[in-house]
DNA sequence: GCTTACCTTTACGTTAACGTAAAGGTAAGC
DNA sequence: GCTTACCTTTACGTTAACGTAAAGGTAAGC
């Protein structure tokens, strides 16, 4: 049985991408699908690294540092050579995101106020309307 | 009693960007510090806006955005025609933001996993030393 | 066999967010 | 009065992440 491979216009929509996107992340050597003759072919690994690199991007990470933590995830630079340095990267990258969602918690709560203000706002015109108008 | 005033080094220090980046701000409109003589005088309010700016960008929001939310809190944008239009965008951000924080959440999961992972090869690492060097 | 819907490469264009260099004004301290 | 440390404007340069256009190959269906 073989296995099941995906053309680039099927991930390009799958994921709410150009093809473009998709030859651009090749072009930068940040996914290696095969080929059969000049059409590109991606297996399962090839999406799921595509979809990681996508869930990088929407967490405000560049292409760079997307493929950077993804590598963390492959067993064969965990040499014991760059264990230490690999560890580093992981923590910096760690205090980074936690301070993120810091961010975001504060934005999320700064919002959620505007919104009750909002809608207190709105129902003060509707009763406004019902009365006057 | 006058305010406080800030200069625009002062400001850049403390945030951490250079003063290029502020006075960018201002060329686009984001910011608007008064003047003594040719000198930036910068107001508490320039600062926290300033310093709201960088936070929406730490979340990955385009400049673009971080002021647009930022507007989103000042209460003369609050006219009823508005309203509904308004509560719309705050709730779109409200939910691309718990996406980012769904994917932070995952990504801070597998970086924990591999930080364990090169620790205990670290350790074996350790005793392999002390067995055979 | 010809449309239609895919696919390909090459290559120049675009936007955001500053960096950097040039050229100069000003106020404080010795 | 001259260095030093700030400040100013103008203007061209840079990188990331694609967009877009041109020019063409291919396989399926009528």
């Amino acid at each position: 049985m073989s296995q099941k491979t995906y053309t680039i216009s099927e991930l390009a929509k799958e994921f709410g991408v150009t093809t473009r996107t998709i030859r651009f992340y090749e072009e930068k050597g940040y996914i290696h699908p095969l080929r059969e003759g000049s059409k590109r072919l991606f297996s399962a690994a090839d999406r799921v690294r595509i979809q990681l690199i996508l869930r990088g991007k929407r967490i405000g990470l560049s292409l760079q540092e997307c493929v950077e933590v993804i590598d963390m995830y492959d067993p064969k630079h965990n040499n014991a050579e760059q264990l230490h340095s690999l560890k580093a990267t992981v923590q910096e990258r760690r205090a980074l995101l936690e301070r993120q969602q810091t961010d975001i918690n504060d934005m999320l709560e700064g919002l959620a106020e505007v919104e009750a203000l909002c809608e207190q706002a709105l129902k003060n015109a509707a009763a406004d309307e019902k009365a006057h108008g």
